[in-house]
DNA sequence: TTGAAAGCGATACCAA
DNA sequence: TTGGTATCGCTTTCAA
């Protein structure tokens, strides 16, 4: 049998109460109490047990993460810092994925009000106002990215300003037919609304006419289906003097397409991506892109989180992180 | 204040262990209770406290994973599997990141021991036996890769052979200076040793004789590392005919290396991985790799690890899965 | 500063 | 089939 604190607290001839105050470190305890109470501790190879401690702290230091899909390279990144942000200050991360289905967002809602989880962190794709009812008998939610939500706490890039600012990029370089890829067709993804918004303000600023047949739509943000996408558009369409891909998985998928049909990049077209995924630096050609500091926002994620744990009833806060555009090789003119 | 089983019980006029049957299913409980009960669960919105279930059933429903780095696309695609097949037989993933440091692989286990996880799948980078002691006091432990442990269940893909079979589809296309990234140096990882080892065999067996000078170290096994150990390399020494690297997240920045020095692939040299991660098929030139499958590998370390929790007594089991090498741009002649 | 005892919430034993 | 009750291990009042 493991020992417990009653084991621990006879051994070291006091009370179970001792034993907790040594462990926690809160109350005072003379240091020669201490010493015997740690040596007990060695001496029975004593660990607390985990479960009996959330059940009476009503608290079990374990947030969940829950993201689309975390074999994507954006999911992933995202993943490690909050991991790693977390583990510094003590909480461990259990993963979640909603696989982009609202019902996972659902069932993730109720299994985090079965204690198990402190708080939970929330990538969600799909604009959907429903799915995160944010209601008093709910932990704490911090939801990450483009979301249209006024109830719960978001950490979050301005994407009409970045994409913006990526499109005016393009242009600088000397290209005005700027397609983009990783449009919405059918359910809105919130991301993919903002970052169109973004590129069709920048057009607008430069003078630029719409042309809905720049816009390429692209379902799901993989760089297969981008592949996809790209290909079957390319079959039907002009070349583009630049393609601006919401993510940079997609451009990825785009850079292969274009490489096996010979377009040469950025000659022939400029291509920039969005999230600055590390694999991005060793495409070929290296990838322009729009970066922000992942781990500023797994930091200020937790923040947020661990903050609303203590005060649940204050309004709603948004940190907005900070992005720029790194220019690299697929967009030298 | 949340409800307990007790308002359930009260509001259904039932006792407490009626409410436990009914939620449990194992003993048979009559309709109409059953029916009184499940009422009585909807209108107080009653969900179970995991913690007190983990407390008194010494199970939490929870497992750890343990990977070196969560943002390298093939850790990625591993804890993506993981968590994927774990969800659909009802568990919870906890992600712990080792980073390669033995430490946390301790603290892990400690933490382990804590009863709130039920068990843990490790993939350890460093071969090292006594990071994980597999006493009676620990959960079960199921490793995951080439380590060398005689102690805890393993699922693993055969490195050597593997090595072996690409470094004979390399020399099949007419390249016999063949060239390998990602051998170590000081501390040993056990992949970067087998693999090594079945390169040298298949060596051995088209009767080419061994050059050191074609060992290129490589610490870390990244994309920026890689690329920064083949531009040295290249530096200092001829171009040999095919590049073998140990994983495709190396290739990756191999690619970018070569691609930025002018070297054509396949056509100067060709370049292989290992893994077959996503992005490989998207590189530029697409990207000749070891492939697994990697659902299979989660599959079977979480019925290794189930297994051992009802199983504690019996002999160490391993599976391996099967690999096989997918030929694409990168190496065509 | 330390001890005794109650209680967190769910489950399982033993009766009925 | 169901009810009462002890128990899992830890923390925390309240007293000493």
């Amino acid at each position: 049998m493991r020992a417990t604190v009653k084991d621990v607290a006879r051994r070291a001839g006091v009370s179970p109460k001792t034993v907790s105050n040594v462990m926690n470190g809160v109350v005072p305890v003379s240091g020669s109490t201490r010493l015997k109470v740690e040596q007990a501790i060695l001496e029975l190879d004593y660990v607390p047990n985990l479960s009996a401690r959330g059940l009476r702290n009503g608290r079990s230091g374990v947030i969940a993460l829950a993201l689309p899909d975390l074999a994507t390279p954006y999911s992933a990144e995202i993943a490690h810092n909050v991991v790693e942000v977390a583990h510094e200050q003590g909480w461990s991360v259990q993963i979640e994925e909603t696989g982009s289905d609202p019902r996972r967002e659902y069932e993730l809602m109720s299994r985090a009000r079965s204690n198990l989880i402190d708080g939970l962190i929330l990538n969600p794709v799909v604009l959907d106002e429903s799915a995160v009812k944010v209601g008093v008998s709910l932990p704490p939610v911090v939801l990450l990215g483009e979301v249209s939500q006024q109830l719960a706490d978001r950490v979050w890039v301005d994407s009409v300003a970045a994409a913006r600012d990526m499109t005016l990029a393009l242009a600088r370089t000397g290209r005005h037919r700027i397609a983009v890829l990783g449009t919405a067709e059918g359910r809105h993804s919130a991301a993919a609304v903002l970052r169109t918004r973004g590129y069709q303000a920048a057009l607008e600023e430069l003078g630029i006419d719409r042309d809905e047949s720049l816009l390429i739509p692209c379902e799901k943000w993989t760089p297969q289906t981008a592949a996809g996408a790209l290909a079957s558009y390319l079959d039907a369409h002009p070349l583009p003097d630049a393609l601006f891909c919401f993510t940079d998985s997609m451009a990825i998928g785009a850079l292969s397409v274009l490489w096996k049909r010979g377009i040469k990049v950025p000659d022939d077209v400029a291509v920039a991506g969005f999230d600055d995924i590390a694999d991005g630096q060793y495409a070929v050609p290296s990838l322009t892109t729009v970066s922000f500091d992942k781990r500023r926002v797994a930091t200020e994620a937790l923040r947020l989180l661990t903050e609303r744990m203590t005060d649940r009833a204050s309004g709603q806060r948004v940190v907005t992180v900070d992005y720029r555009i790194i220019e690299r090789d697929s967009t030298r003119s």
